[in-house]
DNA sequence: CGGTATCCTGACCGATACTG
DNA sequence: CAGTATCGGTCAGGATACCG
């Protein structure tokens, strides 16, 4: 009777590992996952600290959705509102420390973006 | 009259390197977005190659979405099905060369995934 | 300028049952 | 075992109009 076959698939404490890691790219996926939050705090951390200027920037996002993303932002931290008292009244964006340990996902993300960019354009020109 | 107020919104160079970065995370959220594509990709890199093992491996997938993810990752070219024919036909999953190129993006993902379910753990004992 | 309100569509996705 | 078929529900997010 054999105990495993062939892989790791029936190890206990592998899947318990390979669980954690599952995990925590569920958290990450769910914490900045989605079409927009990376963008918009990338888009803050380049300096768009308007709201105009931040939908400028990020092509195709509409108000209410920047509006929405903004507050989620907001109530986890990662962004903060700037609120100047004054007339007209000046509202800006700015990322909170917590958005810079971000720093390195953002990296990667963009590097890979590019390569994969390229290979996509690559297969394209090929495909004709 | 004033070209540039502060902050960098309105350089134009600036506006336009921004958005190189901002295209190349959304492609890569494109690819690789959305709740399941990297655990797929994650839990075969593990050892999982079933079907089976992996709809075992990744809490709460069905076995609908995991035969539409797993579809939609090898016409993407991350993984390669195989078949090998006999009695039962034995059919396993694995990742292509391509989606070592993920690597750092993984990496990075788990790391941060990880001490941000620890913040958020805090946060939450905190408030009793 | 910096949003909100309302409405709506389609993508995603869970459950369940069924198949070779 | 490795899926497919069908159904139905939720929800992100787009369009548009409006507001202080």
């Amino acid at each position: 009777m054999k105990k495993i076959e062939e892989g790791q698939g029936n190890n206990k404490a592998f899947t318990e590992e390979c669980n954690v890691i599952l995990n925590a790219v569920g958290d990450a996926m769910y914490a900045i996952g989605g079409k927009w939050k990376l963008r918009i705090i990338i888009s803050i951390a380049r300096g768009n600290k308007r709201f105009s200027e931040l939908q400028r920037q990020i092509a195709g996002i509409s108000g209410r959705v920047l509006s929405a993303e903004l507050k989620e932002l907001e109530a986890n931290g990662f962004v903060l509102k700037k609120v100047a008292v004054g007339f007209p009244v000046l509202i800006e964006y700015e990322l909170t420390p917590y958005s810079q340990t971000l720093e390195k996902v953002v990296e990667s993300l963009v590097d890979w973006g590019k390569q994969h960019r390229e290979k996509i354009k690559r297969e394209f020109a090929e495909d004709k």
